[in-house]
Formats: C-alpha cells, sequence, structure tokens
DNA sequence: ATATCACTTGAATACGTATTCAGCTTAGGT
DNA sequence: ACCTAAGCTGAATACGTATTCAAGTGATAT
C-alpha cells in the first residue's frame, strides 16, 4: 500500500496543468483563470490534497507561528489571556507554538533557541523575564518580540502592560478615601516590573497624602508566601486595616488566612485589594474589590503591534499601558460618598 | 546588509568539509571522526549556526511537534494538564501546537485540518469530541490521537480518562454509608463520556443499595447552569441532603449558591461531593470533598502511549483508565467509623 | 494587418536539510 | 605483503512547495 501524502504534482497530474498553477491556486492573492481553478480544485477535492505547511515555510520564510512563553499558568488571569491569544492569532491565520517556561535564564533561553529553530515569526512573553543577551540575539535574527505583563527599560523592546502605576496609585487613593491609617502591601514579585511598578504607584499614592506603608513584603506572586506574610503582618506589634495584595491570586490566599485562621472580618476588620480582576474575583466567596487588567484589550495590543512588526520589521517599538479600573466589590470598605 | 540565514553549508565551508558531514554532526546517532566533529562544532558556534527545524521535517516526516486541542480552559484542572503535558513533551523532545476549540465540530475540524497540514506527529485532545469522519482521515494520514479525558467507543482509539464508573460508585456509597438518602446529582455535560460514565458509576453505586437518585440535572460543565441546577433542587419538594456534583469547577459555584444564596450549612444541611481534586478544592474557602483525578499519572499514560503509537504504528489501541482515591474533607458528612 | 501590451501558464530553480550510494582510507587477518 | 571488511566521507538527490522568467495567448491600438 504505497497511500503516500498527495503531493502538488499529483493534483496537477490529475487537473492536466502544471505543480505551478496548483500552487498558484492554494496562493491568497495569485490570479488563475477561472476553468483552471476550478479543474484543480475538483482534482484536489477528489485525491484529498491539502498543500504541505512546512514546504511552503521553508521557502516563504513565514511559518505563520507565533511562539508563546507563558510562566505562570496557576493563575487564572493568564489562563484568560491564553484563551484570548490564541483565538485573535488563529483569527489572523497564525498558530501557537506554547511553551511553559520557569522563570529561569536558563529555561528562557532554551525554549527561545527552539522557537527559532522552528523559524517563529514572533514571540510573545508573558509574565517572564528575558536577558540582554537574548533580546541581541532575537535583534539579529529579526525576530518580533512583545513582553506581556512585563516592561523592561530597553526603548527597543515592545511591552505590553496594565497602567500598573496608575493602578497603584488607584488603590492607595480608594483605601485613604476610605479612611484608613494603617496601610500594608503584600507585592508581587519584586523581580518582576509589574510587581514593582504597582508597590511604586501605590507608594506614590500615599505619599501624596503623607502617608507611607506599614510594611511592604514580597509575595513572589505565591499563595504560600503570601499567606505568611498576612499571618506575619498580624503577628506584628502594629496589624494593618487594610492590605493591597500585588494580584488577584496571591489576594485569595491571603483572604482565607484572614478570614479563617485569623477570624477576622474582611472588610470590618481589614480591607483587602486585589489586582488583575480575574473572574473569580467576582465569586461570592470572594467579592474581591480589584484593579481590572483588561485582558481584552491587552492582547488585542499585543496581537495588534505584533503583526506590525512582522509585517514591517522596522515599526517602532512602543511601551503600551492599558488603563483599567477600579472594581468595587465587598473586600474593601467604600469611602463614603463614592461615585461610580 | 546580506545577514542571511546561516545554513549547513556555510559551516561546511568554513570547517572546509561537506554539507552532509555537518548534517551528520548535529543528526543524533550519526558517526563522525572526532577531529570533523570539532571542526564542524567550532565553525558552527563561530557562525551561530542551528539547523532549521522546518527543512529538517520536511525531509524526515518527523516534525517532533504535538498537537494539542483543549477545549475547557476554565476549569482549572485543564490548566493542570496542560502544565504537565507541555514538560513530559519536552522532556523527549516534542514541542506543542496548541488550538483552544470550542467543542463544535466546524472548530475541531479546522483545528486538526491545520494541525495536519504542519505535519504533526501525533495530537492529544483534552475533553473534546471528535467525529468518525475526523478519526477516519487521521487513520489515513496515519496521525496517532489519544483522547484525554474523553472516551470513545470507537476500538481501535486511544483514550486515558479516570476511573470515571469507579469514582461515581465510591461517591455513591460514601455518601450512602453517611446516611444520605435524598441524594441528587448535578452531572458534567451528558454529551461527554466523562460525564456519562460518572452519572452510570454514580447510579449503580446507589442501585446497589436499593436508592435512586431523586433528581439528576445536567450541568452541562458551567458555573452558571450548575448554579441554576442547585437552586431548582431546593426550589422543588423534596429538598436534597446531598448533591453529587460532576466535578470540581462547577461544584464550586453550587457550593457558593447553597451557602450564600441559601445559607445552608454544609455538610450539615447538605452535603456537596466534586470530581478531580483540583488545587482549588483544597482551599480552606473550599474544603471540597472530591475523588481525585491523578493528572499526573494520566499525562504520563497518555505521553507514554502517544510515543509508542509514534515509534511504531502498529501499536495496539487502548482504553486506559487511571483510578483515584476519594479525598474526604469537609464539604460532606463524614460516615461514623470511616477509615481512610 | 501589424505591433504592443496585459495576462497566464509552465519549465526551471531555490529553500535547507537528511539520506543513498560510491569511493576512499585504514585496520586487521592470514 | 595482500586481500577483505569496516568505517567515513562527499557528490548527488529528495522532500514539497513558491517564485523567477521566458514563452504563449488574445486583445487592443495604430
Amino acid at each position: 500500500m504505497p497511500s503516500r501524502r498527495v503531493t502538488a504534482l499529483d493534483v496537477a497530474k490529475e487537473a492536466g496543468v502544471s505543480q505551478p498553477t496548483v500552487s498558484r491556486v492554494f496562493t491568497p492573492g495569485m490570479k488563475v483563470i477561472p476553468e483552471m481553478e476550478k479543474r484543480v480544485r475538483d482534482a484536489a477535492k477528489k485525491l484529498g490534497y491539502r498543500p504541505n505547511a512546512l514546504a511552503r515555510s521553508l521557502i516563504t520564510g513565514q511559518s505563520k507561528t507565533i511562539g508563546l512563553i507563558v510562566a505562570y499558568l496557576n493563575n487564572p488571569f493568564y489562563t484568560e489571556v491564553l484563551e484570548k491569544l490564541s483565538h485573535s492569532l488563529r483569527e489572523r491565520g497564525y498558530n501557537i507554538m506554547i511553551f511553559l517556561a520557569a522563570n529561569h535564564a536558563a529555561d528562557v533561553d532554551g525554549v527561545v533557541q527552539d522557537l527559532l529553530d522552528h523559524q517563529v515569526d514572533g514571540i510573545i512573553m508573558a509574565s517572564v523575564s528575558i536577558s540582554s543577551a537574548l533580546t541581541d540575539r532575537l535583534k539579529e535574527e529579526d525576530v518580533p518580540l512583545i513582553l506581556f505583563n512585563r516592561g523592561k527599560d530597553d526603548p527597543d523592546l515592545t511591552s505590553v502592560t496594565s497602567a500598573n502605576v496608575d493602578g497603584g496609585r488607584k488603590v492607595a487613593e480608594f483605601l485613604i478615601q476610605g479612611g484608613h491609617t494603617r496601610i500594608a502591601h503584600i507585592s508581587g514579585w519584586q523581580g518582576a516590573s509589574t510587581g514593582l511598578d504597582r508597590r511604586r504607584g501605590f507608594e506614590e499614592g500615599l505619599a501624596a497624602a503623607g502617608l507611607e506603608p506599614i510594611a511592604v513584603v514580597d509575595g513572589l506572586f505565591s499563595r504560600e508566601a503570601s499567606a505568611a506574610a498576612a499571618r506575619a503582618l498580624f503577628a506584628s506589634a502594629q496589624a494593618p486595616d487594610a492590605i493591597f495584595v500585588g494580584n488577584d491570586h496571591m489576594a485569595f490566599a491571603v483572604l482565607e488566612v484572614l478570614r479563617n485562621e485569623l477570624a477576622l472580618d474582611v472588610p470590618g476588620d481589614v480591607s483587602v485589594i486585589g489586582y488583575d480582576d480575574v473572574a473569580m474575583s467576582a465569586w461570592d466567596s470572594f467579592q474581591l474589590t480589584t484593579v481590572r487588567q483588561p485582558a481584552n484589550r491587552m492582547v488585542e495590543a499585543a496581537v495588534d503591534h505584533l503583526m506590525a512588526q512582522i509585517s514591517s520589521k522596522e515599526t517602532a517599538a512602543d511601551h503600551i499601558e492599558i488603563d483599567g479600573p477600579l472594581i468595587v466589590r465587598k473586600s474593601a470598605r467604600i469611602p463614603k460618598g463614592w461615585k461610580e
């Protein structure tokens, strides 16, 4: 049973035309006289022909594939992002080669190498940091890179984040207006721009009112670390009356420690505010007040920019910040006269 | 600035050898005399050469890529699976091309076509159903397929699931021993084998004790549908004293309705049991008693079988069922003398 | 009627690698 | 010393497509 894969040449013979004509029929934008097209399509259908994407990519240099590297999938924000990315890219005719990489340089390095070997047309890195050596290599190979939810000072590297500094400031203002005085922060990982920026905006917001946080602890994007931090905060002499947590994922852990372990009332005894507005934040069990990170718009911005850079390699890099509102729910005291 | 991609031929010239020799150096298993190898490797490093995976795949017919199709990423069980799959496949030298597909035939069809165009070596479908027409096509193209967490009667289709019937039965026995008498079931989608099998085992388990569920409602794997079902159950004349929910994801929604909307005590007024044992089930907020679906072992089994089918196309299909224990927490009354 | 042009088509080639096969070198056996 | 076998290497080719370019067709303009 030979049953070889059916090739463009087979179709050509069947249809009585040349191989290039078959190619043209299957290449959008190429013109072929209707009668030929019909003969080719009929033959293709009869034989079950589909162009070999590998061979096509080899010659065009366009793999129509985007590399996606993700670090934290346990944070549901990123599964939302993954889902939206998948649809958005597929709509534009691109496929996704995905890697889950720990945030270690060695891991990321290897993964990027793999992506380059596969001639990806572009790379999106969600919440993973990248070394300068690697960005240089990408520049050399002319492969566009988008940092998603992670900034970098490098001016010719495109990043898409939410307006983290602003977001942090909004939280500070809300808590101050709510009359809180002993405000603590369990931050996102301080090795990431997201964690740093939110903290900075938050501290600036407090400073504008002449306040400063009574404590800042690095929650490392981890439930365990954040829970431990929450316990520590209440074991110290001066217990906070409000906690801003660097993202929702950590905030849920903090909420549980406060309510279940420490038997505190939220927001009666202490207000809690998160960041991201993942779907779970709206669940009855949490009702978390949080800053929305608009995954939809962030993804669209990222994909738009990636496409622009792919089609014109000279597209200027940009640092895109998407603004998001504070979503007021029940985990933080609501200031009198708060208008939405 | 030409700065073309550096090819095996460039390396060959630089090293003063032939292109095939370069190829052999980079093909594991091929023998080359040490001196040549060193010259080639030095030249490669100097020029920054890496083999083009596309060209390689085109000729070997092995893309070293696995297609992955996932339906429900909002259920955290599947993000766990995705993470483990990613690592397991990468360890074995395979890459993942991922698609999130709604569970519509048209969607799945298109996605599979895309995967075939890219010459994937195998396909894993997690919780998505497939038409017979499509399995035929895959068989014709000789591309192995593994159904993950979804069975099919087709005897020469490999599937990996947990022991769903057994699991359902375990839940029934636990509830019966707990003295429950008005037992309801909010099932997984009855269009999926997972949902059907769990229900069947559950009903068998009840029947063995001469019972039958007072109600069975299809939760459609959806939080909203499940919440509505829970409300309906308690709006009817005979309220249940126990509910078995088809998976944890839905069970969380049910728990919230019971506790927050209906002000019921769980497990005082009603016991709730889920299925999957996702990480969240252990959270203080839920403490969900549930049947563990061992993602690790399921993934390993799936990958092992896929590899076997890839290396020997004649590997027999199999229906693999991985057994998982009932994890007893606090959402369901614990039978007296229950021994763990 | 001829020249020009716009359109299509097909022959040849390129993409970057793995593999076949013939030829060469070297070691080993007698 | 001679023959054989084994071990490597390189020239040629294949993988399946897109693209260049020359040639062919017919239409339009002169």
